[in-house]
DNA sequence: ACAACAAGACCATTTACATCA
DNA sequence: CATGATGTAAATGGTCTTGTT
């Protein structure tokens, strides 16, 4: 189905390329081996001269050169039996590995009637073909690892500079005068008119401890509702399938417990560490499950999507 | 409807060879 | 020329899906 329409539309292109390969070479010949490519650049007539010897054009020489010539003098009878020697590997044509590139870049799946046809226009065993689309796609997804893997250290440095911060500002402000790291009542808080440029953390972490207080209270709190849509209300704001500078906060080996934790710490009131645990960890949810609060069957499609 | 089986596709890993510096 | 590094075709062994009996 998805194949077919799409493929045949390059059939003309493979037959081109697969009378080049199977018919003595002429200039003319290789004029229409390279032109079916679209975006024929120098750099591939490059690397199809470095494979090829073009100045060998005129000696009835089958394209594939890489077979010596004192192999060549005893099998130019039989193509097949010459090309695939019996244990002995051979790299495909430049003009081969464009042509399996091209129909990989359509669709890296390999649908069994495809593989036939392709094998078929490229005078390769459908083993060949299939073996070739396995490694590319090992190909690609390496590639790909790699990117995420530059994209989730450039996201780890930075959350680490933003912490290293964090712990700056931490220190300094655990300088500061002793009245402000007494235990606060809200109460208090409301009476008395801040005086430092500590103001607004005095009034955030009053107004957290009132919340607090409410929630134990009632049971019930507008960021950890139990009985709302969203039981993991934390973890599904902050983490976005997808974003991988959130993903990988779920394994930050290079952080230890003790760090991770004082991380945490050092960005929430230690009064709601309790609430918090006890919120996430619940049916669904087993603790250290590292599923982010996300459905585990989800998860696996989160990067490799290819 | 269900289990057992075979065939084929895919993947991760390994091996073997070709090529290049 | 010899050699090590690298890239890649192919082999291997495992899992999973699908169709058949």
């Amino acid at each position: 189905m998805e194949g077919s329409g799409v493929y045949d539309s390059n059939s003309s292109m493979a037959n081109v390329l697969l009378r080049d390969e199977k018919i003595p070479c002429t200039s003319d010949v290789l004029d229409s081996t390279l032109s079916w490519v679209p975006n024929s650049s120098p750099s591939f007539h490059g690397c199809a001269s470095s494979m090829v010897n073009f100045e060998d054009v005129n000696t009835e020489r089958p394209i594939f050169t890489q077979i010596d010539d004192t192999k060549m003098e005893n099998c130019n009878e039989d193509f097949d039996v010459c090309f695939h020697q019996p244990g002995k590997k051979r790299r495909l044509t430049p003009n081969q590995v464009q042509f399996l590139e091209k129909s990989f870049e359509i669709e890296n799946k390999l649908e069994p009637e495809r593989k036939i046809q392709l094998a078929k226009e490229l005078a390769l065993q459908p083993r060949q073909v299939a073996i070739w689309f396995q490694n590319r796609r090992a190909r690609y997804k390496t590639k790909v690892l790699e990117k995420e893997y530059d994209s989730l250290k450039a996201s780890y440095d930075k959350l680490k500079a933003d912490y290293d911060t964090l712990c700056k500002e931490n220190e300094n402000m655990k300088n500061e005068p002793q009245e402000l790291c007494d235990p606060i009542n809200p109460l208090d808080l409301q009476s008395k008119k801040p005086t430092s440029s500590s103001q607004d953390t005095a009034t955030n972490v009053a107004t957290m401890l009132a919340k607090q207080e409410d929630v134990s209270s009632s049971g019930k709190s507008d960021v950890f509702d139990s009985s709302s849509d969203s039981p993991h209300y934390n973890h599904s704001v902050a983490l976005e399938p997808g974003d991988s500078s959130h993903v990988f906060e779920a394994d930050v080996s290079d952080f230890s417990q003790d760090e991770d934790d004082s991380f945490s710490r050092t960005l929430l009131p230690p009064s709601i560490f309790p609430k918090l645990e006890a919120e996430c960890y619940d049916d669904d949810l087993q603790p250290n499950s590292c599923n982010l609060g996300f459905p585990v069957q989800d998860q696996g499609t989160w990067f490799w999507q290819y």
